[in-house]
DNA sequence: CATGGTAATAACCAGAGGTTTTAACCGGGA
DNA sequence: TCCCGGTTAAAACCTCTGGTTATTACCATG
């Protein structure tokens, strides 16, 4: 039963079988009913009952990650519906990184409200990978993403470049070729990063070892560090375009490296696994981001 | 409900109300109830009744899809806590291509019946990468596959390599190079196959361009066609061992192509979304097959 | 135009899954 | 030590979902 698994996974997230009952609107032994039936039906037990709670057993944490694959799936089966009946209303869960969730993708969803309004927009946020991930397992209906890998069920929509640019505080010293950057102070992503892993592959291979001075999860934090001086930084020219307008900082394009840039991309399901709103926020992103 | 989702899959299969009934042990119009209530929850009409049985809409042909996702994932769940209640029964289900299939699984599977008799073991064969979206849907807990790519969900354990020979009819002239084969005729997979790709490729980069004879999807066909002395042939070595044991064939590889040979791996998906019978089936491949 | 197939309807019934009430359990603090 | 606040479990009961059978309506076809 599919109750069962919704059930379970409240219950799951809820941590006892009281909150999770308070949560969907049941009471305490309907909660506690169906999960004794759920492990009766798979005939191992799930949760370890205490007097503060419930815990997951191995196996339950194994049939938690399936149940949350099979509710996603059977939502994404509603909202594909909801999409078909009417593609101006339902609702429509987009997946993207942080970057692009702050300065691509504000302008793409204010188009997207004022056309269609009807249509309740949702924002998950994750790197590629996630999204990608997400996308498959139905928990988003279209992502934005940079470096895409290819997929067969996925289909890829090429949005736009976003130059790679190389910014600091007003009037300090920018580099015109990439070799000068060797030995300069660089304000970067916390390794790990889909662009920090980019920016370094480029560095290395044209011999530039710049000292990483800093490293920070959030775009913000680097944009204020480089404008107080403290260092240079490599961004996305759409996340500084408005500090650069408004002279908060001061950028350059290297144009040894003319092709730097993420590539922003939109990914959704092959068109048997995709609903109607998808079409439409697809070319809403075409239309406001240029080709 | 999940039921209805059963329901609806068996109609769609069955292409009747009665039919599916039939095979559901249910009366008629307690089918026809339940595809009504899921077209009233889902609020779109999934099925277009006729005098001779149903047609999907195209919305329905949407729903079917996801609806065989959700059954997949859940039958995954009932499996993998059938093989944690006790990994030594329960079901266990392979993916692999025809050729793996046909001249490398049978000794696993010998040795894992004799080991392991009471798991349930079912065979579903498709490519590598029919291969791979079964193992992330939940529709086979284990994939045997050859030029695996890599997946962030996916764990792969290499086996070993089976090399590409050439074979001929015996007493027939085999090439000592690459080289050589330029201009002999070459019994080969039909277009499309992973086989084939690969060693287009490789001929191709060595320059030479042999007349392919004939294209069969079965590698006994080619065997055959070989035996007779029709043209030569590159095949895995395990598919030929036995015919080159009894003079059906005779067999080389090529000195100047070391490599040539295909990886055979297993996929399993991750710890968390694992079964135990595939722990066992692991482990008794990698003895079997060597490493 | 009857016939044999289809799906839909009506009336009815069993049981899954909900409710409330009550009990049992356990850890922490007075 | 003993209650108290939190947990889950059990019992008794009720509601309504989802099943049944019997019947009807429809449509292609011989």
């Amino acid at each position: 039963m599919l109750q069962y698994v919704e059930t379970f996974c409240a219950v799951v997230r809820a941590g006892s079988l009281n909150l999770a009952a308070e949560h969907l609107h049941l009471s305490q032994p309907a909660v506690s009913k169906q999960i004794r039936a759920m492990e009766a039906e798979l005939g191992v037990q799930l949760l370890v009952r205490s007097t503060r709670g419930v815990e997951l057993t191995p196996v339950g944490r194994q049939v938690y990650r399936l149940a949350r694959r099979a509710l996603a799936v059977e939502a994404g089966c509603h909202r594909a519906a909801e999409s078909w009946r009417d593609p101006w209303s339902g609702r429509l869960i987009v997946g993207a990184g942080l970057t692009l969730t702050l300065f691509t993708l504000p302008p793409v969803i204010q188009a997207f409200r004022n056309r269609v309004p009807d249509v309740r927009l949702e924002l998950v946020t994750g790197d590629s990978r996630e999204s990608l991930a997400r996308l498959l397992a139905f928990e988003v209906d279209v992502a934005l993403v940079t470096s895409p890998e290819p997929h067969p069920e996925v289909q890829m929509v090429p949005l736009f470049i976003d130059p790679l640019v190389v910014v600091g505080a007003p009037g300090s010293v920018l580099p015109r070729r990439i070799g000068e950057m060797g030995g300069m102070a660089l304000i970067a992503f916390r390794h790990g990063s889909g662009l920090r892993q980019y920016v370094d592959q480029v560095l290395e291979s044209h011999g530039a070892r710049p000292h990483v001075a800093m490293e920070f999860d959030s775009i913000e934090a680097i944009k204020t560090m480089a404008g107080l001086g403290l260092g240079l930084a490599l961004l996305p020219l759409s996340a500084v375009r408005e500090d650069v307008a408004a002279a908060r900082l001061t950028m350059t394009r290297l144009p040894d490296w003319p092709d730097a840039g993420r590539h922003v991309t939109l990914l959704r399901r092959r068109a048997g696994l995709r609903s109607g709103a998808v079409s439409l926020f697809t070319a809403i992103s075409r239309e406001v981001l240029g080709q």
